[in-house]
DNA sequence: CCGGATCCCAGTTGATACTG
DNA sequence: CAGTATCAACTGGGATCCGG
């Protein structure tokens, strides 16, 4: 039996595989995921190994993952400026999710 | 210690994720392959199950996961005619993926 | 000098009509 | 029914610029 839709199965509710997508759906962000897996990271060091990324989409996917709470943004007034990004418990509870791509990448890829 | 890259740390060789994201990573990949968790659909059944989806971009996604030996298609030689789109063994490796994403979207979405 | 913001271009995706 | 053709809209890449 399909089970898209947990709940109540009406067009309006989406599915669970739906949301996490809406939050993880973009380009680069489960690089970004993985990236702050290792630590708390630096917009320069993220553009770095993040190797290919625009400046414009980092940032971008930097403001949609803030603002969705999996990850927190830390500004020190130095100069020159230093930023520094973090996973939040909500992002840190992404890592069931890392684990098993890793696996099948490394299995199947 | 940060694990990006498993056997050789040059940046010639992809991480594991990036490999899975090569495959996974197109824009409504993991709802198509969600949907084919639950049996074989035909195109139009996939096309109103995604909905919004337009026949262009899935028949694209369609023809990139047969191609990378996540789906398998079958044509019947009826009129008007019958494709049924299945996954593979290598597809339904996946399962651990999409049940991960699903209790997280669950549980945080 | 770092963290972005802006501008312009190329590639992707969407909407819709159409065909074998 | 299962796609393809066409064109419009959006997304991301790349270079440049700027404030602190």
């Amino acid at each position: 039996m399909c089970t898209h839709l947990e709940a109540k199965d009406t067009l309006e509710i989406e599915c669970s595989i739906e949301k996490a997508l809406s939050v993880l759906g973009g380009k680069w962000t489960f690089l970004i995921i993985r990236d702050l897996f290792c630590g708390k990271r630096r917009f320069g060091e993220l553009r770095r190994s993040l190797c290919g990324i625009s400046p414009k989409t980092l940032s971008l996917r930097l403001k949609e993952l803030e603002t969705k709470g999996i990850i927190e943004r830390t500004a020190y007034p130095t100069i020159p400026p230093t930023v520094e990004y973090a996973l939040t418990e909500k992002g840190k509870s992404l890592k069931k999710i890392i684990k098993e791509m890793k696996l099948w990448g490394a299995n199947w890829g």
